[in-house]
DNA sequence: CGGCTCAGGTTCCATTTGGAACTTGCAAGA
DNA sequence: TCTTGCAAGTTCCAAATGGAACCTGAGCCG
């Protein structure tokens, strides 16, 4: 670490932020945590900008098309757990789908609850059918410096990890407060410097 | 996959939204990213509600004050260029963590143009060696269904793509409108149906 | 030197977001 | 069958966000 002496800043001729980016990559005690982060910053950002620019949709509401699109319909809670945006946020994406007519809700179905069952329109479907290259090509220009097997690898361990961890998605939300939570909520006192 | 057949909603006992889940798993045309977007999730909200409840900072000002800790000292763009938040956001951020007394900016080095070097104060190190055991508890407990050596598999594999990809971060943000921009371009007209 | 350009940082403001409170209708128990 | 509980979905509103325009000082060139 620490590998010129009087750095900090500039002086070297290196790209921008060279300097934090190693540190975040090799002297950073969550390792994993950056790597994802970044990878999905990669990702998600030109798509969801490309998204937003030319077809007017946001986030929230392209995934909600896609949800819809891979499931072959579901409702907005599945949606929630699986996506992680808020039951509000996507109440306000269903509706705005819904009145431009790339979605549909169906008849609650006996037997489930108040859930509401969403499907694509026709112009759903077109639209997904449209946009659905764009970002297989993102998936696969991001791991094409990886050879076939490592590609394989990477989806089994990543997998593992998500299966291993699905059940307490936000179950932490409320329990996450234990470490030193006593000094925390005392220091929590006297913030407000706002 | 298809685990029951007249499915859609409800009927099943399962977890609800496993449904969904499993095909955003199974049968997804973009397996990677939700992988990627789901333990992305799975960190970052409980960590980051976390350190909003008990300690009233931002993500991007915990960001800031993160990046700032593990490189020793960096500047605004720096922080923007490996966590991805605009400028604008971060300035926001750095003023507020400087109020708080968590940070402090130097002056400017000379050579390194207008770069504004900021630097944590024994408050914000004292914050940070507080909170970091939770985040890397985070990462180990969401690791903990691996095996040493995949781990290590997990961390060449995603640091391979990361370092691969790494210089395109926002590049494409300005080219994406390639695939079929013209119908695109055209169905745009179309839209605001708010 | 004196203007020019470029990039780091800030400000402005319209939009988006999400916590919290609310509404609603299914379903279990009395 | 009434009531009570519960969870899906909606509404409200204050706060956060980020694009765009702006400001400003360092380095470049004539």
């Amino acid at each position: 670490m620490a590998r010129d002496d009087g750095e900090n800043l500039g002086s070297e001729a290196a790209a921008p932020g060279a300097e934090m980016f190693d540190a975040k990559l090799d002297r950073n005690p969550c390792p994993f945590a950056f790597r994802m982060n970044y990878m999905a910053l990669l990702y998600n950002v030109p798509l969801y900008g490309w998204i937003k620019r030319d077809y007017g949709l946001s986030r929230p509401e392209y995934v909600v098309l896609y949800s819809l699109a891979i499931t072959g319909g579901g409702s907005s809670r599945d949606i929630s757990l699986t996506s992680g945006f808020p039951k509000n946020t996507l109440s306000r994406a269903i509706s705005r789908l819904e009145t431009l007519g790339l979605i549909q809700r169906g008849d609650p179905e006996p037997g489930a609850g108040r859930l509401q069952p969403l499907n694509l329109t026709d112009k759903g479907w077109a639209l997904y059918t449209e946009t659905l290259p764009a970002f297989e090509a993102q998936e696969i220009r991001m791991l094409d410096v990886l050879e076939d097997d490592e590609r394989d690898t990477l989806f089994r361990l990543m997998s593992k990890v998500v299966r291993g961890s699905a059940g307490w998605v936000d179950t932490p939300l409320k329990e996450m407060d234990t470490p030193g939570s006593a000094a925390a909520r005392a220091r929590r006192k006297g913030k407000k410097a706002r």
